[in-house]
RNA sequence: GGAGAGAUGGCCGAGUAGGUCGAAGGCGCUCGCCUGCUAAGCGAGUAUACUGGGAAACCGGUAUCGAGGGUUCGAAUCCCUCUCUCUCCGCCA
C-alpha cells in the first residue's frame, strides 16, 4: 500500500510513476474520495467533541431534572452522528479498497519498459552448455529415468501435478537441504518452518489479496489459503509488531512447498515440471532498516545466485522493467537458468525489493531512536531457489549420451554418494 | 467434538451498582539530580492511528481496553455475534 498523505501531496507525480507499469491511470477517483473522506471526518469529530463535552457536564449534574434538555439536545446529535458514521465507513471502506488495489511505485532504477522485452540484462554466469548431442526435454529425461511419474501425478489429482521417484524424490530433499544449508549456515539466515495455510489478513499484508483471489487455492471452510509461496508466511510472521532497530536487519529463509491456481495459464508450459499446483522452493526473506534495502537486495539476490554456482548451471540476471514487475515490488531481479532441452533461458528466481509497501500494508515496524516514532521497514524476499525448476536445470545440463543423468558434485553427499542417475534395466 | 476460564498500554496487573479512565500500581525504558566505581535513591517523562493548525518545536480534535454490532446523553465497564488463548474430558499423526 502506499501512503495516502504521500498520493495526497505528490498525486501527479505520483500517478505518472505509477503509469510506468503499464500506462493507465490508476489514481483516478482519488482526490473526490480523499477530499469526500475528509470532510465527513472533519464534521462527524465535530459533533463527537460537542457530544463529549456535553455528556461531561451531564455527569457531573447530580440533579438530571437539570440538564434534561441538554440529554435530549444530545440524543439528536448522536443520531446524526450515527448517519455520518455510517456514511464515512462507507467512503472509508471505498477509499481502502481503493488503496489495496494501487500497485507499488516503481523503484528509481527499475529500466522504464511495457513488457518483457524491454527487461535489462545485469549479467550472466556460465557458458550456456552446447550439448555434443541432440537435448532431450527434462520431462523425457524423468520418465526414461523413472523418477517423474507425470500420468500418476495426474490420476492422483489432476493436470500439473507429478509423483516423484526414487533418485527424483530424492533428488529434490538434497536440493531442498543444499539450500537450507548454503542460507543458513554460510549466508547467515535463520530457518523456519511455517504454516501452509494463511487467513485472509495475511494474503493481504504481503499484497495477494485482494486483487490476486483467482490465482490461490482456497479452502471452503475456514477462510484460509494455501501459501502460493512462502514469502507469505514469512514476511507475516511481523505483521503488527514494531521491532527493534537493532533487529535490523532480520533475515529468514523457509522452505515450503507452494500452491497456484495458474489461472490463464491453460495451454502454456502443459508438459514437464515448470508449471505446476504444487511445487517445492526455499525463500528468503529480509526485514530491513530503509537505507538498507537498496543492497540488501543486491546482496540477496547473490545468495539465490550462489545456489546456482554451486550447482554450475549457468544462469543470466534479468533487472525487470517497471511494465513486469509485481504488483508489490519496486525492483526484481530475475535469475533465469540455462536449460538446454528447450535452449532458452527460464526463470528459476525472482528477488524482490518491497520498499515500505508491504511494511506498511502489514503494518510492520521499528523505531530509529527509544523516543522516535514508528517507521515502516522495508521488505524483501527471493527465491532461493524454485527447487522444482532447479531439479529441471540439473536434468537437462547434466544429461549425457546415453541418457543417464550425473548429479552435480555438490550434491553427491545429500544423494548417499550417488554420482550418476542412470537407467533402469 | 464436550465442559469451563480468560483476552486491558513494551511487560505484569488494577479497574464490573456505566460518567472525573487513555486508563491506578509495579516492572522496564528515557532524561535530569545525587552517589569518587557498582548498586540503591530522588524528580520528570514514557501507546498508536487518523485529522486540524504551525516552517518547526509543539498545540488542539477524534478513535482505540481481542474484533464487530447494540443499549445509553455517556461504556474498558451492560447485551449480542465472532476470533484467539488457557484448563479438563474425548479423539488423533
Amino acid at each position: 500500500m502506499l501512503d495516502m498523505k504521500f498520493i495526497r501531496d505528490n498525486l501527479d507525480e505520483t500517478d505518472r510513476r505509477l503509469r510506468t507499469r503499464g500506462g493507465e491511470s490508476l489514481l483516478d477517483g482519488f482526490r473526490e474520495l480523499d477530499e469526500k473522506r475528509r470532510t465527513l471526518l472533519k464534521e462527524g469529530e465535530a459533533l463527537k467533541a460537542l457530544r463529549n463535552s456535553v455528556s461531561d457536564v451531564i455527569g457531573r449534574t447530580k440533579d438530571k431534572s437539570q440538564v434534561q434538555d441538554k440529554i435530549l439536545e444530545m440524543r439528536e446529535v448522536s443520531q446524526k452522528i450515527k448517519v455520518m458514521d455510517e456514511e464515512l465507513n462507507q467512503v472509508d471502506e471505498q477509499m481502502n479498497s481503493f488503496m489495496l488495489t494501487v500497485p507499488n511505485l516503481p523503484h528509481a532504477s527499475t529500466p522504464i519498459g511495457s513488457s518483457e522485452q524491454d527487461n535489462v540484462l545485469v549479467r550472466s554466469w556460465g557458458e550456456p552448455k552446447q550439448l555434443s548431442f541432440a537435448a532431450i526435454a527434462h520431462w523425457d529425461l524423468g520418465e526414461n529415468l523413472g523418477i517423474l511419474d507425470f500420468e500418476r501425478g495426474a490420476k492422483i489429482t489432476g493436470a500439473r501435478f507429478t509423483l516423484y521417484r526414487g533418485a527424483g524424490a530424492r533428488l529434490e530433499r538434497a536440493l531442498l537441504n543444499l539450500m537450507l544449508d548454503l542460507h543458513t549456515d554460510a549466508h547467515g539466515y535463520q530457518e523456519v518452518l511455517p504454516p501452509f495455510m494463511v487467513n485472509r489478513d495475511s494474503m493481504q499484508g504481503t499484497g495477494q489479496l485482494p486483487k490476486f483471489e483467482d490465482d490461490l487455492f482456497k479452502l471452503v471452510d475456514p477462510d484460509f489459503f494455501l501459501i502460493p509461496t512462502a514469502e507469505v508466511p514469512v514476511t507475516n510472521i511481523h505483521r503488527g509488531e514494531i521491532l527493534k532497530k537493532s533487529d535490523l536487519p532480520i533475515s529468514y529463509c523457509a522452505y515450503t512447498p507452494c500452491f497456484r491456481r495458474e489461472a490463464g495459464s491453460y495451454g502454456k508450459d502443459t508438459r514437464g515440471l515448470i508449471r505446476q499446483h504444487q511445487f517445492n522452493k526455499v525463500e528468503l526473506v529480509k526485514f530491513v532498516h530503509p537505507s538498507e534495502s537498496d543492497a540488501a537486495l543486491e546482496t540477496l539476490t547473490g545468495h539465490a545466485e550462489k545456489v546456482l554456482q554451486l550447482l554450475e548451471l549457468p544462469y543470466r540476471v534479468m533487472a525487470l522493467c517497471s511494465g513486469d514487475i509485481g504488483f508489490s515490488s519496486a525492483k526484481t531481479y530475475d535469475l533465469e537458468v540455462w536449460l538446454p532441452g528447450q535452449s532458452c533461458y527460464r526463470e528459476i528466481s525472482s528477488c524482490s525489493n518491497f520498499g515500505d509497501f508491504q511494511a506498511r500494508r502489514a503494518s510492520i515496524r521499528f523505531r530509529e531512536d527509544e523516543k522516535a516514532k514508528p517507521e515502516f521497514v522495508h521488505t524483501l524476499n527471493g527465491s532461493g531457489l524454485a527447487v522444482g525448476r532447479t531439479l529441471v536445470a540439473i536434468l537437462e545440463n547434466y544429461q549425457q549420451e546415453d541418457g543417464s543423468v550425473m548429479v552435480p558434485k555438490v550434491l553427491r553427499p545429500y544423494m548417499g554418494g550417488l554420482e550418476r542417475i542412470t537407467l533402469p534395466n
